[in-house]
DNA sequence: AATAATGTGAGAATCGATTATCATTTCTCC
DNA sequence: GGAGAAATGATAATCGATTCTCACATTATT
């Protein structure tokens, strides 16, 4: 019946990452299907799901909790970084760069393997258009 | 019928509210009931939620996201600080002091408003038991 | 003590996120 | 071109967290 959209199919979950590859910072699965069905790509989100569920076990993209509620995903391939949550759009855009003192502030005794750095505000555009 | 905890009922939402305040750390609700239960002290969880929402209210507590999944709670008066997320007890242990550089992280026409540091690896505790 | 207002506990109801199901569709390999 | 495997989309089911409900307990006010 619907094949209006057949040649919009073709191996929709390459669709799905290819849109997080492009992204300027993490994504969640339903922050990422809005972009693709506003950029007019037709695709379920049940798809989008078992897209990022898989680049993860395959090792090729990364969870990211922390940002607010909720859970995104990135590509795992992008360099050390840290982000920026607009507190007007919820959006992460990723930065560049780190901070210093880490260590100072692990406690005797604990051990740190990694550590996330979250920056709060708005961003450029929430703060144009206010 | 149940005379047998009148003694125990007082206040409960004070009782909740002390509980955190001994926390050495951030605590989600149901963190906090498990260590209530845990120590003999009867209380509800329902009781629990409008402790934590009621004290957010008044300003006296302050929900803390970006720690795992899930929101935790603390008392809003402790100074500037960060936290320590143990990956296998998932605890947040409160930290001292702060680091330095977040400012050159901030992209242009963002505007920052406060920033969250969280350090992830093992606790002391489950270090030592390992 | 009597009454009203508030607090409480247990469990039901709700809510959002994620996963499972299933009928189709597409792909792969002969 | 056909058979079987894998992918897809729509939607139902599940899951955990939080809120709601309500009967009863406690406290406050006379």
């Amino acid at each position: 019946m619907q094949r209006a959209n057949q040649q919009l199919r073709a191996n929709q979950q390459l669709t799905v990452l290819r849109a997080l590859g492009e992204a300027d910072g993490p994504l969640s699965a339903r922050e990422l299907w809005s972009r693709l069905i506003g950029s007019g790509k037709s695709v379920g989100l049940a798809t989008v799901y078992r897209a990022l569920q898989r680049g993860v076990e395959e090792g090729t993209l990364e969870s990211v909790e922390g940002l607010g509620r909720g859970v995104r995903y990135e590509p795992k391939d992008r360099e050390h970084h840290h982000h920026f949550l607009c507190s007007t759009c919820d959006h992460a855009f990723d930065l560049f760069g780190c901070v210093e003192g880490l260590d100072s502030l692990v406690p005797d005794g604990f051990q740190m393997t990694g550590h996330e750095v979250v920056l709060l505000g708005t961003c450029d555009a929430c703060g144009n258009a206010a």
